[in-house]
DNA sequence: TTAAATGCAAAGCTTTTGCAATACT
DNA sequence: AGTATTGCAAAAGCTTTGCATTTAA
């Protein structure tokens, strides 16, 4: 239960950015840590390891998969990068600043809803005030029912079965 | 991304009330459903297969793990048992109504807090007030920083490095 | 008796690690 | 040239599955 710690956020405008911040921390840009870069700029939502090493449905040339978890730890460890969890299933990483924010993901469907930057100050806040707990929701997700599940939650009454997340 | 649907909850008041439940449904008590209920119901906290199977730390005989899974599972249908997620890790279980409810947990120091039950109603409430979502914090809890952690982060400043949860 | 459940082994999926070969600076 | 990074293979951690055998009812 250990996860690779990361740097201060390092918020940066696009790949050429990311390329010259890696070669000022000593770091190389290869084709593969470039690739990784490139596919996670494009992606417009958080993408998996195994998404990113099969270049992104095929947009780009694949790459070994154990080089693709190598990169995205160094990127984390700079702090280009990020990881999340959406329920179960592989981590989804996404750089930092970028297909950011935070998300409220459906247990039932799998749906996830992007909130808006600050959209939980007041849960933060009320979280702070009830139990002295500083939320942070950017790397496990608030999970629960989106409204067109709650809804047939109702339906069916309390508990029933259900399949995701 | 797919788990075991649980049927509703099913609130037991002890091991031999749960035998019944099993036995109602035509379901066997054998040794090793025996053993897990046994162990789940000693547990102060939730605890994972593993631990089940080790027989929560040589206390009772231990169980194949294959089988402690397989008995979580429809332990789990039956609405006895639920199981949650304290960040990475193995899964842990917990006996429905017992060892029961909700958690913070640091994602620095792994520490968790379990709120009383109620106490996210707040929480929820305001957010299905702002985005019509219906949270549960029972499967995959509200993860942060401890109060000492938190502490710890202003010492820092922003980032910083941290290994848990 | 007979279907549920077990034990063991093997496999699946995500992620990590070792190591010799490669390629960025 | 020197070393960060790669590719491949193997392993680790958690969980699931197949199957012949045992066992509760």
């Amino acid at each position: 239960v250990t996860y690779s710690h990361a740097s201060a956020p390092l918020v940066v405008t696009g790949v050429d950015a990311a390329f010259d911040a890696l070669r000022a921390r000593g770091l190389r840009v290869s084709a593969a840590r470039r690739l990784v870069l490139e596919v996670l700029f494009a992606a417009e939502e958080p993408v998996s390891a195994d998404q990113i090493a099969a270049g992104l449905r095929g947009r780009v040339p694949a790459s070994d998969l154990a080089s693709v978890y190598r990169n995205l730890e160094r990127l984390e460890e700079l702090g280009l990068v990020r990881h999340l969890h959406f329920g179960h299933g592989p981590g989804v990483y996404a750089i930092v600043g970028r297909g950011d924010g935070e998300y409220l993901v459906c247990e039932w469907c799998g749906s996830r809803r992007a909130v808006e930057p600050g959209g939980l100050e007041d849960i933060r806040g009320r979280l702070r005030a009830l139990f002295d707990w500083e939320a942070r929701f950017s790397h496990f997700p608030i999970v629960g029912l989106c409204p067109s599940c709650a809804g047939r939650a109702d339906e069916r009454g309390r508990g029933g079965s259900h399949a995701h997340t």
